[in-house]
Order: C-alpha cells, then sequence, then structure tokens
DNA sequence: AGACAGTATAATCATATGGTTGTAAGGTTG
DNA sequence: CAACCTTACAACCATATGATTATACTGTCT
C-alpha cells in the first residue's frame, strides 16, 4: 500500500473529500472541468446558478484544500481544477455511482 | 470523458464523497482497509476506539452509499471494503494530499 | 481622485451532522 | 425460557455548515 492513510494524512484527506462533498462545489468542478482553460468567478456564478457570494466562499473552499488553482488577473481572478487529479477522483466516484446505480436499477426488473 | 457528472449523479457522487468527508469514517475505512477479511462491528470500534453506537452509525453510512458491504453472521454483522474502488479512491486522495503536504513543506525551506 | 466592475468578507439564520446516553431488537447458548 | 452478546435505533445536545444579504476591498479606466 503506498499511502497508510495514517493518522497524520485524516485530517487532509477529510478535508478534501469534504469539500467534494457538496452539490455546489461538485456544480462548480463540472463547470471547471468541462471548461476548456480557467474560468473567472462571473463565469463559474453564470454557469452554475449559485449568487456571487456563494460562488466565492465555495470556490476558496477548493482553492484551499489544493483541488482548484487560484489565480488573479486584474479584477478578475481565474480558477482552474488542479490536473488531472481533480478529473481522476471525480471519474472514479462516479464510476462507482454509476455501478451502483445500475445495480439498484437491474434489482428492480 | 467517460462520467460527465450529469445532474441525475451529483447527488450520488455528493453522498459518497461526504461519507468519505469525516475522519471517523476515515478511521473505520482505514481499519477495513488495513484488515485482511472483514471485520464486524466489536472489531472495529476496538480498532477506532468509536463507541459502539457512534460505529454503528458510521458503518451503516458508509454501507447506504455502497462503500462497505454488510453481512451479518449470526449475532454478528461483518464489514469489509467494496473493492477495489474504495482503496482507488483513498490512494488518488492520499496521493493529492501528499503531494500538496510535500509542496508546502518545500516552501518552508 | 472618482466611478465602476469583480471579488471577498461579515453577520445572520436555518438546517444538518457528529457524539453521547439509554434502550430496544435480533440471534445464540445454557 | 432466560441470560447474554452484538448490533441498531431514538432522543438529545453542541457544533458546523450552507445560503442570503449587505458591505468592504481591489484593481482598472477616464
Amino acid at each position: 500500500m503506498r499511502h497508510a492513510l495514517n493518522d497524520s494524512m485524516i485530517q487532509e484527506v477529510t478535508a478534501i473529500f469534504a469539500a467534494l462533498g457538496d452539490p455546489s462545489r461538485l456544480k462548480i468542478l463540472r463547470a471547471l472541468l468541462d471548461a476548456k482553460g480557467a474560468m473567472n468567478q462571473g463565469a463559474v456564478t453564470d454557469a452554475t446558478g449559485l449568487s456571487q457570494a456563494n460562488a466565492s466562499k465555495h470556490l476558496a473552499c477548493l482553492v484551499r484544500v489544493g483541488l482548484v488553482s487560484r489565480e488573479p488577473d486584474g479584477t478578475s481572478v481565474y480558477f482552474e481544477p488542479v490536473n488531472p487529479l481533480v478529473k481522476d477522483i471525480c471519474d472514479l466516484v462516479c464510476d462507482h455511482a454509476a455501478a451502483r446505480t445500475r445495480k439498484a436499477y437491474k434489482a428492480l426488473t
């Protein structure tokens, strides 16, 4: 096992998963992953429908745990997922979720 | 992109990440991953130091989102991580966390 | 400097969540 | 059946968190 998930990492790993465990932040992440390049906060609010303050807080959270990078440019701040980990993590969990959905569907038929 | 992280999956994916975003549940997961086979709840409480009721609730949460399987046997109930996704997900996030820790350390030197 | 656009922060509220305690439920053994 | 072991559940409290509103900050342009 490469990583022992030891005590000193529990806190950091928890923060990352907790950051991912919110629908608004997942929507932001999806928007960022769908975009070609970086998006400023206004683009994120447009894409997600979140309020300005809400998007700001959620983006700060994603940056804090290192899932998204933050690059100010003029009056705008551009955000971008940290590649390729974010996408890999989302894909893995989506695999899991999709498998569960398929299984639940089959159980009904 | 294989999985679009579409709206219908946001809820399910969120629940999975939220389940992983708690230190007690991560400790449980670590204990289950470290163990060779399945563990009953008593073994989990011993390994993690959680109270019985607390471990029961957290295990139920992990089972609910499909990260851990539940197999009653006599008066005991045996739990086991759903392989290999749980380990893969934890490894990926641990990679990310470890990289961040290294980076933060280097920034201090 | 003043106005403006983009972003961050503070205050507040409602709700969700983790932990504890006590109790009940299910299965086993005598 | 009775005692016992293991697990689940309900009630409760303290705290954390997401959303909103209003306001402050920052950089740019004229």
